[in-house]
DNA sequence: AATGAATGAGAGTTCATTCAT
DNA sequence: TATGAATGAACTCTCATTCAT
């Protein structure tokens, strides 16, 4: 892009970064400016407004976890414990690298009522960790009981950012983690059971 | 203070409103005027800052939830039971009586890392929620155990918020409510148990 | 207002004369600010936009001209000889004052097909001239042919200001007054006229 | 020069027609880049700036109306008659055709005392037009009774844009054509009236 | 005690212009 | 030659805050 080179991607990235500590409000397009090497300018180029750069950090987000992290749940070649494990691990990389928690969660709560433009993305983003959730507590339960797990998950998720931030306390999310795996690992799979059966 | 009189709390307890519903740094004082039908220099006369407004409202409502919700885990009258129903009842009307969640969640997630004045009080009520829960919860339980639950309990209280506002149903923490009351009735109360013993 | 002491009335004045010289949309609301001794931000306690604060010009500047220029028209103590030249000398001085001819004719060539909002004030300021000249011409005419002078007379006058400013020559203008007026002064009252018959 | 391949004058052409409805400041670099479908850094390939630009359209505009309509004043196998109504029709085409006027009235009352560079191409036009009808005026009055008439002409014809744009009545200018050439047809030519004496 | 007006720094955005390719 | 991206100054507008009254 200008001042020192730097792809679009990266300075999305850059820029959900600086997001996702401040806040959607409290950063100024000249914070971004800053963090990007970029003059404030620049960003109107490509994007009309902050309110569509955001928009455009929300739907490149929601594009690279359903690549990265979601699709581990699809993984034919793993168990469903091991996708289990691999999805919260990398989804663990991603909330807690930062330190400032889920882009997706503090939008909504920010955003949700005022930016009626985030909506769309910030839904999809539940709809398809829902999703992978779902795929994989398939394998050891009934698609209701699978769902009502995964909504269960992504709920203490979220809410144990909350206080992780508030706390400094990273072990919340941790034992979240820990807990949900556990008690899957100890169910059985459908398909034995019915092998047995 | 006012063009309409108005009390000093129902100022506050109205521009809490609109900070739940916009976030705090998205409203303006312009906003909190026109909620409050109080001219916006009125503001400066009572707080020095618009930070000092929101750190105040903070503490009101603090001082309201110890006194009026929290207090409820304390009352000597009352079954652990009852004090836990009642305990979601009220709080539960709480967070969706303004259809915007908890004041204090959103409010960690959207300032915790970028206005350290308003940590201390967002820290304080998860505190106090947590001890009122704790406090309920010993009656059937280990002191360890019954933090686990109650920190348990805020999680997903908090990250229930999340999706009820995104997909605008309220039924996510009605379900964590009722799951937990359900659990927690079935357990017997430690006296009886020792008693029994 | 500010920093001089000025009323609402001299900061529209004010503004109205940078406008005026230099267009609608050459003139910067920090030309406004200078020329007016205000500082920028307080023009936008009056008025929400630069649009808005130029639409009061053209409404103020309509108001202006109805009661102190085009009033002479219906002035029952003149006659209509003395009417016609007192409305061309105060209207000279008004266009020619600053030195850059009508407001509202400059306007409508660089504004009416891209800012809707001015049509109005704009259209008024011709209705209301005509609907005065038409008054004095029919003294010595029929309303049909006293339209067409008036329509004529407002051409001359618009059209004249063109030259005026292109050739730096006044006299183009003040031919066309005085052309107007001595023929209007060879003609007869109607009223006489009947009386005769 | 292009997108889609595009001459030089046709660029030209297409910028004025932009420069015409919208007005010179109005205008940006990016409605020239659209409406010609040429990238907006070319332009400066060929221009150096903006002024430069609207400078070379305003020349080449003169010299087209020189050669292609103040030209037929001097054709000498046509009648003082004939020329006046062939240039008023041709004069008129131009003037309504893009609905928004004439390019330098316009841009005299917009620019005159803001950009000085345009002074010059704009003084030539009205000094050519001027000349033009002189020449046919004067075959049948003396040259001073020619240039006043020249100069009345001039006026009215700017006159009237403006109320044909702010009334949306193009009859004001078809009116204007009509009075001049009714008057001037009655009149006889000077050559015929000296034969005769 | 409370305001109504004014402030001024800074926000988001625009745009004529530049420049490496 | 002609661009596509980048620039940066300047623009319109916002807003927490101040202050005379």
């Amino acid at each position: 892009m200008p001042l020192v080179k730097i792809t679009k991607e990266e300075v999305l990235t850059r820029c959900l970064t600086v997001f996702l500590k401040q806040g959607y409000h409290k950063t100024t397009m000249d914070d971004l400016s800053k963090a990007c090497g970029v003059y404030k300018g620049s960003f109107y180029y490509y994007y009309p407004s902050k309110e569509a750069l955001m928009k455009a950090i929300l739907e490149q987000s929601l594009e690279y976890v359903e690549k990265n992290i979601f699709s581990v749940a699809y993984d034919a070649d793993l168990s469903a414990d091991e996708r289990l494990k691999r999805l919260f691990d990398t989804q663990d990389n991603m909330l807690l690298g930062y330190g400032a928690g889920c882009l997706f969660g503090n939008t909504v709560l920010e955003t949700a009522l005022v930016v009626p433009e985030f909506r769309e993305p910030m839904k999809a983003f539940f709809d398809l960790w829902e999703a992978a959730l779902v795929y994989i507590f398939k394998a050891k339960m009934s698609e209701n009981e699978a769902r009502k797990k995964a909504v269960e998950t992504m709920i203490r998720v979220e809410g144990a950012l909350v206080l992780v931030i508030i706390r400094n306390e990273n072990q919340y999310l941790k034992g979240i983690y820990q807990g949900i795996l556990t008690e899957f690992q100890t169910k059985k799979d459908l398909k034995s059971i019915k092998k047995k059966v």
